[in-house]
DNA sequence: CCGCTTCCTTGACTTGGATCAAAATTCATG
DNA sequence: CATGAATTTTGATCCAAGTCAAGGAAGCGG
């Protein structure tokens, strides 16, 4: 495990300085409510590769993701494993109501958290508004991506899973870049092969296998293992056997 | 398609009367908000396998399953199928945020919906704490299912799948039966052997077959095809492939 | 009761992805 | 920069589940 290529330059700690200040749980806070937050929260890292919280044990925290890429696991007796999640900035972790995690929480890349603790977050989302609405927001849109999720783990070929999983990563990229319309799209891989058979319910062998045929077919180019270039989204959106035309995200 | 075998008695469509009164999106509602409620309410009904809306189709309202079951479905160009959501009693279809739906909602059994024009709900939302707390919650347990279900598409044989499905099943009758600890549960099968191969991301073939082998076995009994008796809970469970002291749940 | 349709079961065969094995790269560290 | 560990690629083989095909059972309308 390596360096978080991209670390914020985020020192002074202060809301109005932070990098997800208008996308994550507190997005709609008012001064007073902030000001609110701000008195219950607590920074915390994590490096490459550590466990942040392992499932079934007690969590007396929430948080947001400031930086960084955190995962979901669930792991079977016999070793399986799946992945469920995958926590970008911005990204909320944990329920304000459930004092266990259900899932292994593991830092990807180097994690920045802010944290607040748990019962007292609680009652803020019941004293105010904004916090909760936010909330109740990001929860639809991660449980819609888990819908599209299961698509791809129950009917998708893995030539179509690696496509859909890159794309997916493309699309995200183009958002917070801003950059739309040009079709070449080059962005970093955050996961070995390994996770990313996690993710997409395959061996990594397989995931290896398809990420050489794509390349071979022109689909991606690999400047660096980790580093992906897509020369023509399009192409690479007929490879994940969704809907050319959005159809799907309707 | 048939009838519903658990028609509720419900006539007077007076929420105090309503047989989900205090699991629904209404659950913590004190008499005042009941009332904002109940003036923006009006029912629907749908016949067993009537589609309640087609992905991408405008929806001016949200609703709750007040009896029946319904589904929500994504579909592939080339017919590839996946069930992303088994709605039961008390379940809410719909964003308050979105006016377009992102899957197919079908009605398996008939169905009675309470619906709520999607505008006046969603300014309640804004006006009223105990609704938007009441959905955050369900939402987040939804999500909960959803990963549940992902480790089951990702990483389970054809036999934990079926076997998991039933247990699921089983769990829930037990839940609202409020019959606990006794090991043998009959229960009803809502699904068709297409609908359960949709579920679980397995052809109707397999399904099929499996279902067969865990009869063989005698996992299960089938007293009418759709009527299932399962004699020994701990030993459906064993076949699931999750960890026997709910460590799954936590 | 007959014929039709929908749903379910079972069998024979094929195949996509898993498994097993080994080698090639990349990376970290003394 | 040599050594060893981790990661990735590639090949050979196998098997679980898919596909194709044929019947059987259940329910329904006439």
């Amino acid at each position: 495990m390596s360096m978080n290529p991209s670390a914020p330059s985020f020192r002074t700690g202060d809301c109005s300085d932070c990098p997800i200040r208008h996308r994550a749980v507190c997005a709609r806070c008012d001064d007073d409510e902030l000001q609110q937050l701000e008195a219950i929260k607590f920074y915390r890292k994590f490096s490459a590769g550590e466990v942040i919280i392992w499932a079934g044990d007690p969590m007396d925290f929430v948080a947001s993701v400031v930086a960084g890429v955190a995962t979901l696991t669930q792991t079977m007796e016999d070793g399986r494993r799946q992945m469920v999640g995958l926590l970008l900035g911005s990204d909320f972790i944990g329920r304000p109501d459930r004092s266990h995690v259900a899932y292994d929480v593991t830092a990807i890349t180097d994690v920045t958290l802010c944290c607040f603790r748990r019962k007292p977050f609680r009652d803020l989302l019941m004293a105010t508004p904004h916090i909760g609405q936010r909330l109740l927001e990001m929860t639809l849109d991660e449980l819609d991506a888990s819908r599209e999720w299961m698509l791809i783990l129950g009917r998708k070929t893995a030539r179509e899973k690696i496509a859909s999983f890159l794309f997916i990563l493309a699309r995200r990229e183009t958002l917070t870049d801003g950059k739309a319309g040009g079709t070449s799209i080059t962005f970093d891989l955050p996961l070995t092969r390994e996770a990313m058979a996690d993710y997409l319910g395959l061996t990594l062998e397989t995931v290896s296998r398809q990420m050489s045929a794509l390349k071979r077919d022109g689909v991606i180019v690999l400047a660096d293992k980790r580093r992906i270039v897509v020369p023509d989204c399009k192409r690479l959106l007929d490879e994940t056997g969704d809907d050319a035309d959005g159809g799907v995200l309707a």
